[in-house]
DNA sequence: TACGACATGTAAGAGGTTACATGATTCG
DNA sequence: CGAATCATGTAACCTCTTACATGTCGTA
């Protein structure tokens, strides 16, 4: 039940078009926040403008509408950042694996343990890259939502390759230990 | 769709009833990974019977069903757990919350991120605790999961708490360098 | 003029939540 | 004996995904 209020946040920072938003998601947003489809947005941003919450400002020449936020839709996103009850919906398949990697037996426990620590290398160094290309002064109003929310993946990243790195350590220890039980 | 893999992975761990599941993912594992309530467990437990992933071993006084995973069952969590194509699904909340923190005027920024800081510290410290004293030798089947999945939420949450710390610095400086606009 | 990007929508179905419904056992 | 906990299940509803369906505009 947090799509709505993703689009009124999309929306607060600046106006969009159904299908500029539904692109939105497919990057960071999407990546560690909230994923959405086109088909559950658009019908979502209408029943936001029926409730006054978004509201159609422009429509361009193949028939796109372009939304904007109104004050009551400020209200209640304000409304939602700052009284949040608990932290809600958690779902998140990358994060189920690693809590059941112990179910494995070593080999394969590495194996996915050393898969886990490239690729969050990998993703770090790549995002700390676009990071810094899109910090000129004068950046769109979006971009700033970017800059945070990247600057914490860079964190989560980091944090789960320091996890991995340390499980594979701690394996290769009880691995060796094992192999010698004199 | 991972609901079903999140059952194999605990009852790879140990055999359990349904009702124990559910009561599994009222801790870590729903706090970081994948939520469910009883309602969805245990027809997708009659799911997985139905396809010999999973079997009853065992009937309690109470009518209970202690099922067990099954040679196939743990095939199917193996491979899931190794061919892992990209991270799936990612549907987190207070992530969310955080992407659209500068929607907010600076006030407003600054009261959500000194309550992200305090939580984080504060649920960083507690799981601490928590890890401390669950750490030994003879401990249970699940415990290692816990273990390892303790140690990535510590990860996390110190992760998020330093980028709150420094997204507020920032936020501090910013605003004392427009109230000295000479 | 064909292809790719822009742009919006609906319908069917899967997956999950909330509420409803039932009953056994244990403990104070 | 009453309340809390254990224990399972179904039904209605909501949300989101996948697939279907349509049409416009720019450009090579």
């Amino acid at each position: 039940m947090s799509l709505p209020h993703a689009l009124l946040g999309l929306l607060a920072a600046a106006p969009a078009t159904g299908y500029e938003l539904a692109r939105e998601f497919e990057s960071d947003l999407g990546r560690y926040a909230w994923q959405a489809g086109h088909a559950s947005i658009y019908p979502e941003l209408a029943k936001l403008a029926a409730r006054d919450l978004v509201r159609v400002v422009d429509q361009g020449p193949r028939g796109s509408k372009t939304y904007d936020i109104t004050e009551q839709g400020r209200a209640e996103l304000r409304s939602w950042l700052l009284h949040r009850s608990g932290d809600g919906v958690v779902r998140n398949e990358g994060v189920l694996r690693m809590f059941l990697i112990p179910t494995l037996d070593p080999d394969d426990q590495r194996s996915v343990l050393t898969a886990i620590a490239e690729e969050t290398a990998a993703a770090e160094a790549e995002l700390r890259e676009r990071l810094k290309g899109g910090t000129d002064p004068r950046c769109s109003p979006r971009a700033e939502l970017g800059l945070l929310a990247g600057r914490f993946g860079l964190g989560q990243y980091r944090a789960t390759h320091e996890w991995a790195t340390r499980a594979l350590e701690e394996l290769d220890a009880r691995v060796a230990d094992s192999r010698r039980p004199n």
